[in-house]
DNA sequence: TCTCATTGGTCTAACATCAGTCCATTGATT
DNA sequence: AATCAATGGACTGATGTTAGACCAATGAGA
């Protein structure tokens, strides 16, 4: 028989040792996947999220993979797999680069569905950790207070997202979100917050975008900025956990 | 001239781009080093954060391996640096394995300040980050409220932190505190939560624990756990933000 | 019309990492 | 005392990844 100690090391379950989600959480894969995989997904990442939107470039290939930490190679074999994919458009020479095709096609209805079967548990992961992450975010915000230049960005960002044509309105509210994580002022936080919505991006991608659905989000997103402006944690609070169900419950209601 | 959006992949400062940080953080390095690196990184985080204590032994080196997504070459050769650092003991045949040796020596004071001003502006990303996380973490289970179990597990983890001897409190305060992220059940939120840990436990581990303190954090653990169990979200992150707040005064009390 | 800075395209040699296989050791169990 | 299952130790060949240097193309600006 294995010793005590030992065997709590194995199962967790003992007075000295943990529980199993701890400690799957810090022994968890080191890498997600091979340099090539991550960095197509990001590169996937950056132009749905919008940070790079159609028509404009990537960075030179050489400012991209320093930035992407990974070699020019690697990138490049990323690069060429969007360009076979049609996402992105390849222009050597000066002023030349690697460009956003037009938007990505709208993925048909039943796609959806597919993916969200494909996710399984991590659909819920999902959508815990994007609460706990907003949550926590504009209550820090709230507490805190906003300076006038954040101020300015927040309320850029709201109107932006108000008057969104359709098309764009999924890439707008994508960085009003985004925007209350940046304000934060943590990193860590921004590319959490930046990562589970890529998560949930597809799925959002999948379900129709409706007038009355851009009002009611624009009716709560008023309120959140209302109650981060104000100062008040708990209605700032509810207002994000109004606004995240809403959105959980229609994803869920189409997948159902 | 670039035209205006390939400026704007650059600059982010456009109308149809992005912020800076939230371009940051999409374009982040895919890797933060080399496989030996990371998995160096973890296996100090499992005995740092007490995931498997002093006299247990790490799982088998294939099943570790298979854990880390990482080859069992790759491990071996962290577990090798870990030995001679003098973290682990390795030892052969049946019933052998990797053993934690007694706990890590305490650090010099003087240690601290220099790992502080090593971390820079990464020690106000990790307390504003951990903050965002526990906050909405205590939020969630507050409103979406406790099993029986998830309750039993809380209690017994708030009376063993109560009761622990000054040796074993950080141990058991990361536990407490790690449950809270855990009981939400996003195995993401979990993992968030201890990497920012990880992140601060060398400056929590540099600074004594003194029995006052302990006493200090006792009261406000309770009150958290009080405010989960009443489901009473707004004293809960009350409660969270006043015991942060207090060890993260106490950290930079301790650099300033 | 020509220049040339900037960009993508290509190659090589070195290093990192991997999957798989087999060997050596240990000690509780029989 | 012998057995043997589980463990660390060691090796091979294949594949992934990197750094660095150099070539080729482009088109705005002189």
């Amino acid at each position: 028989m294995p010793t005590d100690a030992a065997d709590a090391a194995t199962t967790g379950s003992e007075f000295r040792g943990w529980s199993d989600p701890t400690a799957d959480a810090v022994l968890r894969p080191v890498r997600a996947g091979n340099a090539f995989e991550e960095t197509v997904e990001r590169l996937m990442a950056a132009i749905k999220l919008g940070v790079v939107p159609p028509g404009a470039r990537f960075p030179a290939e050489r400012d991209l993979a320093a930035r992407l930490g990974v070699s020019r190679i690697t990138l490049r074999e990323a690069l060429r797999a969007l360009q076979q994919a049609g996402q992105v458009e390849v222009r050597r020479g000066r002023f030349g680069g690697t460009f956003v095709t037009g938007p990505p096609p709208a993925p048909e209805p039943g796609e959806a569905r597919r993916r969200a079967e494909d996710m399984g548990p991590a659909l819920d992961d999902a959508l815990t950790f994007r609460q706990v992450l907003e949550v926590g975010a504009v209550q820090v915000l709230a507490t805190r207070g906003l300076d006038d230049a954040q101020r300015e960005v927040l309320l850029a960002r709201l109107a932006a997202v108000d008057s969104a044509a359709p098309g764009d309105y999924r890439r707008l509210d994508t960085a009003f979100h985004l925007t209350l994580a940046e304000l934060a002022g943590s990193s860590s936080l921004t590319a959490a917050a930046a990562d589970v919505r890529m998560r949930l991006n597809d799925l959002l991608n999948a379900i129709p975008v409706l007038e009355r659905n851009i009002e009611h989000s624009a009716v709560q997103h008023a309120a959140i900025v209302g109650a981060v402006l104000a100062g008040d944690p708990e209605a700032a609070r509810q207002a994000v956990v109004e606004h995240l169900d809403g959105t959980a419950a229609l994803l869920r209601g189409f997948l159902a």
